[in-house]
Formats: structure tokens, C-alpha cells, sequence
DNA sequence: CTGAAAGCGCTTACAG
DNA sequence: CTGAAAGCGCTTACAG
């Protein structure tokens, strides 16, 4: 490909007025940054991203690591990161954090070695100390997605998993549930356990005692969910409804309770939390909270492009909340099913 | 962070030693090694890709163009890719070619001007003639993604689009059905275009003639399925069965008919092409053609691995085809539908 | 086994 | 308004 010294040869001019013209900074008469861009038409000319990440010291590309990329909840994380970056003309280099800690370590060393000018690190498994520990050993400003926690050091982004998992759990308290069975997401997790955590605390309010079995470890896929429900269903425990810890779980849940003639909402109701696109399609349509995701990544992509830029911020940390979508899913106790 | 400068200066070594134990080549005592290792241990230092990729020439980064990240299909696709990056050492690029020609086109400007040693492709607007000229315009080799064509500057790896609808269609028609109506992918693209005039074709082929009101032009989404199920109707056109392009359109369809009352598959069959993991549990649980998408990105990225490390190899073309996934949203025509 | 030097393709004070 | 020169952090023949 052509460098620049192909263009100062085509045009006469040094390698500082044509990098001047490249990035239209300084004084160039007209005439010759005609000539310089015309040049660089003919020759097809790019310059090289690299070159010019070592020479400024800042490479233009954001990094973003997540756990997996099959959900349709890191898609939506991934498309609107993506925009954000097009939009401010940089660059997002993407990696898998293998969902495991030192998977989390590892992508973030990767990307500071790549010189990315600002890292969002979707972070399940490394402790506040840990992430502050790795924001000490490297350069680019780290923002922590997924997280909430004071620290001055570290950027955060996450959402109010408490609030989360009490709506869910108010909503079928407020039908009258009080045999409420629970799919949890995993409980290695810090989302898993303060869902789960909330469930107990709310059933312990409400002086329901939680029965051995109603409890379900599942892996946030459709097939966990749909296995939670058979063992729900083989441990002879009764319940009239199932809080399920995400929207996948709850998917799988249902057609497990298809699968073997329970009826939702009549027999049993169901919920979730996310509100993906498939809840709103499902047979029945699924009561969920739905999540800001998408605001919540715009944001946290703003600021990662004015830390690239340089612009000096101060540790921001914020907290988003979820709404209750009422749908199908769920329907008040009735004599009918108060016997499960 | 440190560079190679501070190891230098840590150790008495030059700059070329330590580069040789860094990159593990040339001959270097072991004494020397191991003072220059323990020196980049306590120092923390990370060399710096952007400057490596300039002295080299190699990036050791692949990058991936996908028209958005909102399906399971491209999650799988990121997902893979990832994968088999991560397994050769080498980075992923992930850019958006936000599904139009220009999109295609910037994206593979922007990943050579990041030197990446192969970029994939996934293309769906570009001409053959396009995606030649491009390749010529840029230095990276190129994979291109699911098109189908014969050219030896191009590697491509495809799915036999024909055959996946032909599969498709064949499972209806031998069930009897033979008023079959079609919601299409987007008719912009090749895919869209193929699987469309195999429906057509096989109509013919059947002697059937096809009704206007029975085709629907759809965006791959939830809501279009749904909203081309809503048109059928109130077209007042009778079918007792429903190809859908992909399995969101198929899921979203069969919503609109529940919600008009009508049931899958008693009423009416209905089956997509993808195999997405929500088309297991849905009610009905989802016919449809599964893909060997898992394969065909396996095997692109082992392809990019390679011209990555400037093994030479030579231009590839292969096509992948897919598998009849009989589920319960297909039934044999009976007396009951035949009036739709 | 090790080092001095040139080079990768840019940018950026500093002069003029 | 333009150019010469140094520098970004590495690698790689070439000598020794």
C-alpha cells in the first residue's frame, strides 16, 4: 500500500505538509493541499492506523470485553457500543472474557498492550480490589460495566440489581403468590447472588418459609430453565409461580411446564428480567422488567470516548433501574392453582 | 507503561537481546534470559503491539465486518470467531457495516488501514465484481461471508442458499400443503433474493398457482413476521401453511396467528430457516433448517489463521448446506385445513 | 551469544 | 506556509 513517502514523492512536498494536510492542522497554502489530496486520491492512499497510534500515542479504538457474545443482551450491548464508536470515529476491538476472572485479566491486559485509549470491561468474576488493582498496572482508563461500587480509580456503569429483583418478585407477591419457586442465574456471580439474595429476603417479609427444591441453580440458557422446572416438578414441591432469573430461564421454564401439561399463567406463572425481543413474541408473552441497556451502554460509551479524547473526567458511577412489563405470563392466585 | 527502553536500562542489555527473549528467537544465554524476564516481571512490562505491528508488518489481528450483532445467528458467528482468534493468539477487530454497500465498503477500508493481516467479509450488498475490485484497492486478503461465486482473488464460504429454501419447501409440499404462503428475507440481498424464487419455482413445479396476497416482504425481525401474518389475513388469501425466510420471522408469525385465533400447526404449518436455540421452545416447538454456521465460521477463521501467517494458500470457495429440523409447528394437510 | 544501526510510517516542535 | 530532524517502541539483518 502507499505510505507517505509515496505521496511526497508524487507532489514534491516533505512528509510534515503532507501529514499536515492529512489531518488538516497547521497552515497549507491551498494550492498544494489540493495537490497533496489529489495525490493521495490517484495513489489510493491511507494512512496507516498504526503508525499513527505509535507516533501520538493514542490508537483511536475503544476496547470492550464481555462475557460471551450469544445473547441477545450483550447484541444489544455490542450494537450500541459499536455505533457509539462509528460515531466518534474510532475503532472497537472486541474480546471474549470467557466468562472466567482470569479470562477478565488476561482481555484486559490484551487490550492495554494494543494501546486502546479507553476499556469497558463487563466484569463478573474480579473483585472491586481486583479491578482496582488492574486499573493500577495498566494505562487506559478502565470503565467497569455490570458493577456497582464506589471507587475513585474506576469508572462504573450497572445496573440496581436490588431494584431488579424486587419488582420481579413484588409483582408476584402482589398476585398473591406465596409458593414462589426460583431459577437463579449463576450464583458464582455477583448478579446471581443478589437476585437470589432478594428473593429470600422478600419471602422472608412476607413470613413465607422457602421450601427445599423451590431453589433451581440455572445458567441463564433456555435450557437450564427448562431442566430447573422438571427438577422443580420431580421434587413433588408445589408452587403456583416461578421467578425466574432472566428471560432465557423463563422461556425454557414455560415449555418445561408445556411439556408436561401445567398451564401459565393458569397453573402457574411465570417471570423474568430482561425483557428480550423473543418475551414479547412468546406463547404466552412474558412478564419481565425490562433493563436501559441501551442507555446505559450509551453512556458509559460517551464517557469512554471523551476519556480517549483525553477529556479529562472525574470517576463517574451510575445506576440504572428497571421497569415492570406486565404481559401474559403472570396472572393473580386463584382456588384453581393455590393447590400447587 | 514500561518499554523495552526501561528493561534496557533495568538489566545492561541492549534493546536486541531483549527483543530476542521476548520474541523467544536467536540464541540467547540462559543467565541473560532469565535476568531480562525477571527485569520485565517486576517492571510490568507489556510490549507494545502498535509498534511491533509497525516493525513487522503484522498486526496478528483478524477482522470481522457483520451487517449488525442483533441475532443469535451473528452472536454465533462473533462467537466462533472469537474463539478460534483467541486459540491462535491474534486479536479480533469487529466492525459494523451497518447492512448497506457504503457500511461494506468503510469497513474494509477502516480494518486495512489497521493492517489487519485477513478481514471476513459478511457481505450482502456488494457486487462480485464490487468485492473483486475492492480486494484489489487493499492489502489484507479477503473472506467473504456468505456469498456463493467463483473468483481466485476471493476466498468465500457460503451457505447453498437454494438448498436450504429447497428443503424447506419440499417439507411443506410433501405434506400436501399447496397453498403456501411466503414471508421473505429483505429482497435487497442475494439470500433474500435465492430463497424467494425457490419458493416461487417450486410453486410451479407443483402446478400451483401463486396468489397475490400470499407474499410478504420481511426484515428477518420479530415484528415483521408478525406484521406480514397480519397483511395475509386481512388479504382474505386461505393457506394452510407459511415458509418463513428465517425462525423470527416464523415466531413472530405464529404469534399473529394465535392472536387471530388460529392454531400451529392444526390451522396452519409454519417453518423458518436458521435452527435459532429459542426455536425448541417455542409453543409450538419450531420446524425448521438448521445451519452449520458453527462450521462454516470454524472454518473461515482456521482459513484467515492462516493467510494471517502468510501461509500461502489458495483462493477457497466452499458451500455449506443445511438439515431439515422436523418439529411441532408442521403437519400433514388435513381435511381440517384444507379450507385455509 | 550480544550490540549498533537502520528502518517500519507516521507526527510534531523548531526554524526559517 | 514549508522542511529537516527527532522521536514513538519495536525488529532484524549485519558484525563481531
Amino acid at each position: 500500500m502507499a505510505t507517505i513517502n509515496d505521496v511526497c514523492k508524487a507532489t514534491g512536498y516533505s512528509k510534515a505538509t503532507v501529514s499536515r494536510v492529512l489531518n488538516g492542522t497547521g497552515q497549507v497554502k491551498a494550492a498544494t493541499r489540493d495537490a497533496v489530496l489529489s495525490a493521495m486520491q490517484s495513489l489510493g492512499y491511507q494512512p496507516n492506523a498504526m503508525a499513527q497510534a505509535l507516533a501520538t500515542n493514542t490508537s483511536n479504538t475503544i476496547g470492550l470485553i464481555l462475557p460471551h457474545f450469544q445473547s441477545s443482551y450483550f447484541g444489544s450491548i455490542l450494537h450500541h457500543a459499536e455505533q457509539s464508536t462509528q460515531q466518534a470515529s474510532k475503532k472497537l476491538l472486541v474480546v471474549n472474557s470467557r466468562n472466567t476472572a482470569s479470562g477478565e485479566r488476561e482481555a484486559v491486559a490484551t487490550l492495554a498492550n494494543q494501546r486502546c485509549d479507553a476499556i469497558l470491561l463487563y466484569s463478573r468474576h474480579l473483585s472491586i480490589a481486583d479491578l482496582a488493582a488492574l486499573q493500577q498496572s495498566v494505562l487506559p482508563p478502565l470503565i467497569i460495566l455490570n458493577r456497582q461500587f464506589e471507587d475513585n480509580t474506576l469508572h462504573s456503569f450497572g445496573l440496581d440489581q436490588r431494584q431488579l429483583a424486587e419488582i420481579a418478585m413484588q409483582h408476584l407477591l402482589s398476585l398473591g403468590h406465596r409458593h414462589i419457586a426460583c431459577i437463579t442465574s449463576p450464583l458464582a456471580s455477583e448478579t446471581g447472588q443478589i437476585r437470589y439474595a432478594v428473593y429470600q429476603q422478600m419471602l422472608e417479609q412476607q413470613q413465607i418459609t422457602m421450601q427445599p427444591g423451590w431453589v433451581h441453580e440455572g445458567t441463564n440458557t433456555l435450557a437450564s430453565g427448562y431442566q430447573a422446572v422438571e427438577q422443580l416438578l420431580s421434587s413433588q414441591q408445589s408452587v403456583s409461580a416461578i421467578f425466574a432469573c432472566n428471560d432465557d430461564m423463563a422461556i425454557g421454564a414455560i415449555r418445561a411446564l408445556f411439556d408436561h401439561g401445567l398451564r401459565v399463567p393458569q397453573d402457574v406463572s411465570v417471570m423474568g428480567i430482561d425483557n428480550e425481543p423473543a418475551a414479547a413474541y412468546a406463547i404466552p408473552s412474558l412478564t419481565t422488567v425490562s433493563l436501559p441497556i441501551v442507555q446505559l451502554t450509551q453512556d458509559a460509551m460517551t464517557l469512554a470516548v471523551s476519556l480517549a479524547n483525553k477529556e479529562h473526567a472525574q470517576t463517574r458511577h451510575q445506576t440504572y433501574s428497571g421497569e415492570l412489563v406486565l404481559r401474559e405470563s403472570t396472572q393473580a392466585l386463584t382456588s384453581a392453582n393455590s393447590s400447587y
